[in-house]
DNA sequence: GTCACGAACTAGAGCGCTCTAGTCACCATC
DNA sequence: GATGGTGACTAGAGCGCTCTAGTTCGTGAC
């Protein structure tokens, strides 16, 4: 920075305002600081920038690294955070990295606010954490209100998947639970509502999960069911675990959806490819990105003046899923009873 | 800090010394600064330390977001990189946040060595980046010397696969290519080596890629052969491909691997699925990642004086593969040349 | 008793920025 | 010609650490 000034002739000062791009410097010496520091190669340190000011203008968010619908949000989360001027902290969850560790990071790197995507750290935890500074909590609800909450309606989701599923004439629709994962109990809830909603409907929960591996475990509870009680209709939790379920059910020699119609959850983008066309709920990772800064922007920048840890808990963000209808689903038929 | 030190009763140095783990502090002294940092909820602030000490030890690595393979290698990233006392800092790269952007925010975070994760930057870019400091490519090979690479050994991985499969007895083996992508032409050549290796064996490459979609499309291209030139092996360019090709010559009725036998590329965890069980090559993702840090850390803290901007190019790290087979493959039948 | 030495600890400059409180020149106003 | 205002620029303190060059003290050797 020195260097810049002194060939730009001009004080360090002059630096910094041309490059945090305020006002105070005319456009003449914009431009001959400009090409100093192209000539040099200069470019400002964030760490120091961020130490000097008073403000570091970051979000730190946690995320399983590898993740499919991580990565989609982590994109929108990238944009928006740029236009709202705010620089993102990726810190990563892996299996022997836990998420409290990736917090720990982003605290000491002085994060304003944190992003949490699917968390599965205690209420308590993220309720201590959320006392010092704002944090949203993307996918997973969080009771108490002391944490942000930015998510699809799950529950309404899973009452779009039946309610197209009965649309069809099934009667027999399954759920293939996500047990204690991140909104699973919330779809489970919009599951049962919507069974109940109409005496046809017969209700079954079977033990499923995030992955294929697990929506393939599903599968084969499936076929050891018998002709009679064996479901017509399948609502997964979630894409993988319909793909994993789906692919199972084919190897037995099954229809999908002649024998069986499957409804996912995501929409990741391998529910689209044609030779899986996955009928699901999809969740919008552009808008979850889009809302979960305008949380945190609004908090820090905006109306309370003390600077976020304030008083106003914000109100969870609820967006609504949209059914996605691709060829894993068909009417119910006499076929759906065959063995 | 200051508060800290206040409370332990000692200076503001000490504090540092104590959270720096260095030699100069009574071990009664070091208990007196922890507890009271953990009663003010103290926790030291990496933008200054990095900015006080001369060394930031921090590496940057710019990753496919939500890439399930570049997943595995940040997590044994991670994991070396603590080992090795370095820090990582993550810059994502989506559709709309190129590589270059990645890698600008890292210099700007004053990282003082890259990691790139299956890099698509030009040769030319890559060098000039490399120039100013420690630079190593990942699954990508970089001719040149400049540029830092440790890579699995795609061809010896082709050569494996087609060894496999002429070894069941498979005569018509074809690949499934990956174009343009990172260790694309390696492996390309190495399936040309092994495919001439032998008289018997007769060549045929079919557009393939990275994903399972691609893979579809070459299913599709596929099962419009005739029966005589269709082959009876595949040797697809990566596991989701893999995958994908399967996924649409069982839907065609065809059947794995008793009509057609495939290998993957990577193993990744989706190809142990017992559903799945695809034979495949394995990337070792452990090492790969223990490798990226040993010869980043080597240049930096080790031999070279010059802070690793060295006169010396680190030698490119080949990490053999392996072969794991699973059910994906059988032996050459009758069957393999039905219609 | 004194000297050397090491272990425990401190003072204070410095890292590369930001940002407040200026200075200075220039112009318009009355 | 004094006054005020404005745009362009600068000086210098401060951000929260690190780190060098100390100081202080207790101990063992002679």
């Amino acid at each position: 920075m020195e260097h810049v000034a002194a060939r730009a002739g001009v004080s360090r000062a002059l630096v910094s305002i041309v490059f945090r791009g305020v006002a105070g410097a005319s456009e003449a010496t914009r431009e001959r600081v400009l090409a100093a520091a192209r000539e040099l190669d200069y470019r400002p340190d964030t760490r120091a920038s961020r130490l000097g000011s008073s403000r570091t203008r970051t979000l730190g968010v946690t995320f399983a690294v590898g993740h499919a619908f991580h990565g989609d949000l982590l994109e929108s989360l990238y944009t928006h955070a740029d236009a709202a001027a705010y620089e993102l902290v990726l810190s990563g969850v892996t299996p022997s990295r836990s998420e409290a560790a990736a917090v720990e990071t982003l605290l000491a790197e002085r994060c304003e606010g944190i992003i949490l995507l699917g968390s599965s750290q205690e209420t308590a935890q993220l309720e201590r954490l959320a006392a010092h500074l704002p944090v949203v909590s993307v996918l997973r609800p969080v009771p108490g209100g002391g944490v942000g909450v930015v998510r699809t309606d799950d529950a309404a989701g899973l009452r779009l998947s039946v309610e197209h599923l009965r649309g069809l004439g099934h009667r027999r629709v399954a759920l293939l639970d996500g047990g204690r994962t991140a909104g699973a109990a919330e779809r489970r809830r919009g599951y049962r509502t919507a069974m109940r909603r109409s005496p046809a409907l017969t209700e079954m929960i079977l033990p499923g999960g995030v992955t294929e591996l697990e929506g393939a475990e599903a599968a084969r509870a499936f076929l050891r069911l018998g002709a009679r009680e064996r479901p017509t209709a399948v609502a997964a939790f979630n894409d993988r675990c319909a793909i994993g379920f789906v692919d199972v059910v084919r190897q037995a020699g099954l229809h999908v959806p002649g024998d069986v119609s499957v409804v996912g959850f995501d929409d990741i983008t391998e529910a689209g490819y044609p030779h899986v066309a996955l009928t699901t709920v999809r969740q919008d990772a552009e808008r979850l990105g889009a809302e979960t800064v305008r949380t945190l922007a609004d908090r820090l920048d905006g109306g309370s003046p003390d600077g976020g840890s304030g008083t106003t808990p914000p109100a969870p963000v609820v967006i609504e899923p949209e059914m996605v209808v691709r060829a894993s689903t068909a009417p119910a038929t006499r076929r759906g009873v065959r063995s």
